[in-house]
Formats: C-alpha cells, sequence, structure tokens
RNA sequence: GGCGCAGUGGCCGAGUGGCUUAGGCAAGGGCCUGCAAAGCCCUGUACACGGGUUCGAUUCCCGUCUGCGCCUCCA
C-alpha cells in the first residue's frame, strides 16, 4: 500500500505520487526573521521535519525552505532598535536556525533568503508585466487579479465578494480590483531598498517564495506546505503569480497545511503578542518531550501546548524508553516476538502511510509496547532495531543515552560504561546488592538515594540491577 | 457577512456504516517487589443537538448550536 496524502488543493486525501518517481521536491514556507521563534513555528517545522524523514524513506528529498529577511515589520523593529534591517534579519535567523537544531529540526535541505534573490524576483515582475498581469502605481507594482480568474481555488474563495462586509482589504487609491497584491514596492525614504530595472525598491511579500521555488524546482514541484492561516491570501497570491507566468499549473501537487496551536482558546502569534517563544519552552521541557507532543497530535489539527499535556507525552516517551531499556537480548527476540513486532511495525507504518496519522502510528506502537512488556525477557535486536526505525522518523525518544549507560551489573555482565564515574557508579551498585542480599534494606536504600541525588535512575529486575542516568529536569 | 476546518469517554487523541478493545495520560482495585521503580491484569464514563437515508449510524445527508481559522502581517 502507498502512501496517501490529504491536498488542501481537492480537499481529499490523494496517493502520493511526486513527478520524478525518485525525488520529492518539497517548499514550507518559512519565517520572517524579526523576533524569535514561538511554540506556533516549533510545532509546524517539527511537523513538517517529520514528514520530510517519512518521505526519505521511499525518495531523495529536496526540501527547500525560505527566509523572508525584509518586510515591514523587519524595518520597523531595526529603525527601533537603531539597526539595519539586514542586522536585525541577520540575528533572528541565527536564532531561528538555533532554535530549530534545538528541536532537532534537521530534513530542511536548502534555504533560501529573499535578498539574495533579488534578480530571481525582478525576473518573475518582469513577466507578469509581460503577460500584462502587473501594473504600476505610484507606490509599486501590484498584480492584476482580473487577468487570473482561478485565484482563490486553494481557499475556496473564488468570487472577490462585495459582500464580504468585514473584508479588510485595503482600498487603497487606484488599484484595479480590491485584493490586488504588491509584487514591488516602491522605495521610501530612509527605508532599504534595491536598485533594479523596475526602480528602486523592494520585494514584496509574495513573490520571494514563487522567485526562490523556481529557481530551485522550476515552475513547478510536489509538495507545498505551511500553515493554514498561509492559504489565504499568502498561497493563493504564489498560485496566481507562478501559474500565470508558466502558463502550467498546478504551482505544487499536494498542498499540505498543519493545524495552528493555541494558547488559551486562541491562536498564538507573534502579532497577538500571546506567543510563548522556543527559548522559553526551553527552560522548561526536554526537546524530545515537545516533539513528542506535536508528533502525538495529527499535523491538521490544532493544538494547546500545556502543561498537562506536556506531562503525559513526558510519560508516554518513557514508557517507550522503558521498553528499550529492556530489550537486552543479543540476538533476535524468539520467533512468537518476532511476529508480534513485525505485526506491530506494519500496523505502524500503515497508520503513517495514511496521510501522516502519527497518533494511529503511536496506538499501534503502544498496542506492540504492552504487548513486549508482557515477557519478562529475551527481546532481542528486533525490538531495539524497530524502536530506533522509529526514533529516526520522530525523534522523540531518549533511546542513546539508555544505550550508553544502562551497564548495571547482572545484565548478563555486559558493562558498555568506562569512564571513572561509571566505575565509581558500577561499585555502588555492587555494595548495595551486597547490603540486599545481606538484608541490609537501610543501607541499601540509602545508596539509592545518593545516587538518585545525582541523578541516576535504578531499577531491580529479575535479572539483576539496572541503573542509567535519567534525561534530567522536566524530562 | 463570506470562505474554510472542527465538535469523541476526567484530560489528550485516531478511527470506523454493524465485527474484539483505538492508543496515551490521569483515577480506583489487584499482581509482582524487602521497599522503590518499571511492568502486567482488572474497572468506569464516548462519539454536540434535531431530523433524514439505511435492516442498522458515532461514521453518510440536511439543519441547528458551539468553537477555531482566514477575509490585514502571520507557521
Amino acid at each position: 500500500m502507498g502512501l496517501r496524502v490529504y491536498n488542501t488543493l481537492t480537499r481529499e486525501v490523494e496517493d502520493f505520487a511526486p513527478q520524478d518517481p525518485a525525488l520529492v521536491r518539497m517548499f514550507v514556507c518559512g519565517p520572517t526573521v524579526y523576533d524569535y521563534s514561538h511554540a506556533g513555528h516549533a510545532k509546524t517545522y517539527t511537523q513538517f521535519d517529520f514528514i520530510a524523514r517519512y518521505l526519505g524513506r521511499r525518495y531523495q528529498v529536496r526540501y527547500l525552505q525560505n527566509v523572508t529577511d525584509i518586510d515591514d515589520k523587519i524595518i520597523a523593529r531595526a529603525a527601533q532598535a537603531g539597526q539595519s534591517a539586514r542586522e536585525l534579519a541577520d540575528y533572528f535567523q541565527v536564532a531561528y536556525d538555533q532554535d530549530m537544531s534545538w528541536l532537532g529540526n534537521t530534513a530542511v535541505t536548502d534555504t533560501a533568503r529573499a535578498l539574495d534573490h533579488i534578480a530571481e524576483i525582478v525576473s518573475q515582475v518582469q513577466r507578469l508585466i509581460a503577460a500584462g498581469a502587473a501594473y504600476e502605481l505610484d507606490d509599486g507594482w501590484y498584480f492584476d487579479l482580473s487577468t487570473f480568474p482561478e485565484y482563490g481555488k486553494l481557499s475556496g474563495r473564488m468570487t472577490v465578494a462585495p459582500e464580504d462586509s468585514l473584508s479588510r482589504i485595503d482600498e487603497h487609491h487606484a488599484k484595479r480590483n480590491p485584493g490586488d497584491f504588491a509584487l514591488w514596492k516602491r522605495a521610501k525614504p530612509g527605508e532599504p531598498s534595491w536598485d533594479t530595472d523596475l526602480g528602486p525598491g523592494r520585494p514584496g511579500w509574495h513573490i520571494e517564495d514563487t522567485a526562490i521555488t523556481e529557481k530551485f524546482f522550476g515552475a513547478q514541484y510536489d509538495l507545498h506546505g505551511g500553515a493554514v492561516d498561509l492559504i489565504f491570501p499568502h498561497h493563493e497570491a504564489e498560485i496566481a503569480q507562478m501559474e500565470k507566468i508558466s502558463g502550467r499549473a498546478p504551482l505544487a501537487r499536494y498542498w499540505m497545511h498543519t493545524g495552528l496551536l493555541r494558547i488559551d482558546g486562541a491562536k498564538m502569534a507573534r502579532s497577538e503578542g500571546n506567543f510563548t517563544t522556543v527559548r522559553q519552552l526551553r527552560q522548561q521541557w526536554d526537546r524530545r518531550t515537545l516533539r513528542y507532543a506535536f508528533i502525538s497530535h495529527h499535523y491538521r489539527s490544532s493544538m494547546e501546548v500545556t502543561d498537562e499535556l506536556m506531562d503525559s507525552a513526558q510519560a508516554s516517551r518513557k514508557r517507550i524508553e522503558s521498553l528499550y531499556r529492556r530489550a537486552t537480548a543479543d540476538g533476535p527476540s524468539p520467533d512468537a516476538v518476532a511476529q508480534e513486532v513485525r505485526a506491530g511495525r506494519e500496523a505502524f507504518f500503515a497508520a503513517l502511510d495514511d496521510d501522516f496519522d502519527t497518533p494511529g502510528a503511536l496506538a499501534a506502537l503502544f498496542s506492540l509496547v504492552r504487548s513486549l512488556n508482557r515477557h519478562e525477557s529475551g527481546l532481542g535486536a528486533d525490538v531495539r532495531d524497530f524502536l530506533q526505525e522509529v526514533d529516526a522518523l520522530f525523534d522523540a525518544f531518549d533511546l542513546r543515552s539508555v544505550v550508553e549507560n544502562s551497564a548495571g551489573q547482572g545484565i548478563a555482565g555486559q558493562s558498555i560504561a568506562g569512564d571513572s564515574a561509571d566505575a565509581h557508579i558500577e561499585e555502588q551498585v555492587r555494595l548495595r546488592a551486597e547490603l540486599r542480599a545481606a538484608r541490609r534494606f537501610a543501607e541499601a536504600d540509602e545508596i539509592r538515594a545518593q545516587l538518585a541525588a545525582k541523578g541516576i535512575i535504578i531499577e531491580d529486575t529479575a535479572g539483576g540491577t539496572r541503573w542509567w542516568y535519567g534525561t534530567g529536569q522536566g524530562g
């Protein structure tokens, strides 16, 4: 069974087939770098990171993201801070990169800044002018929507409705149609601008994306992503620009949109001032717990990050890690167990193939976890392999530290730990075992308490005592 | 007002025209354990409301209500 994805353009789940059977070209709208990224960015970019990783199982993936490094807010903030727009954008782009790498979002293969693509942007505007789809006003060039009747096909908003009584579309001066959007903004005094054949100015917001995707992918590509709040007008405008220029449709074969992250019931957004930054989240939670929280929701759902949710995510995560810790047998598991693993693995991937149903996949995973937990011992390499395979996609479990540190005595004598600190712990664990054997429990418990104070966790099992380093504050 | 998405058990959250339970967290009871931890077993409340289609609907259709998003920058 193949991969199926929900396409916003058709409002249906469709079979996924890239233009080039071996390669997926995907583009996800990146941030405007005028401030720190927040939990909403973390959600969207983590979910697309997962999607790209999953596509990577079957295809080579070219994952392109843009960075908007010039716009009104950047200019305004820079002026406030006494910096150049460039300095401010550079600073927040670095901050964004740091936040994404903290989250473990590693799948982006190409990052493109708007200001590095002025020539491509100008070229697109010129071609729109040549096609009769752009016109000039005193403050810049605009797209003429009357030349693109399909405008609105992504959002289902096919008529620019006079009855949109609450519409806040700028009725500015001489625009031919109320929804016409800026392609190139003429330079204003004191603002940064670029000298081009269109005159001094700077790009409109929508045109940078199509200029960048055309450069990297050509006129058409496979997958375009972003959060739902970008559907209108941003993605509509991209479609209008590129399909007008190329005469080919669709711009992107599959349009995928993530649900928004809410706070107190309302959308989290920088412009709303109600946002929690990634940097703040970082103080409170382990990055894997945060990733787990995102992965445990379907990408299209909206969600809210609460302490209760995060506690739940942490507990769930640890359940997987505990199983991994238990799977210590050298070879493969016994046949009956191996069969369970195969069946569970199959169910897991079947769910993911169905429009990246991560909650469904986790359900399959936990069903397997429970059935495997019934086995006292014998869980072997196939279990470890599967959990590693899962984690290569989710990156939400702390399997590695467990491998490196679960060296307690009594577990098949395998001590992976080597340094002196670990040797000391080994010694303490051994001493405690002797005390327990002598039924001197008070002293044994004292050792356990001392180790716990250092963040070392101890478990007595039928096979002996295991120990490992806990995953730290906040889990 | 227009367009779009959604309403599932204490919380989170998939899914399905009837088949055996989604799953996780939390709660209560039990087992295991010197204790702890981990784990296992058991227990409980579901599908917003009103119609319709159907032998049968939480699952399809219509309507109502409610929430969210977009219509301005926005992941």
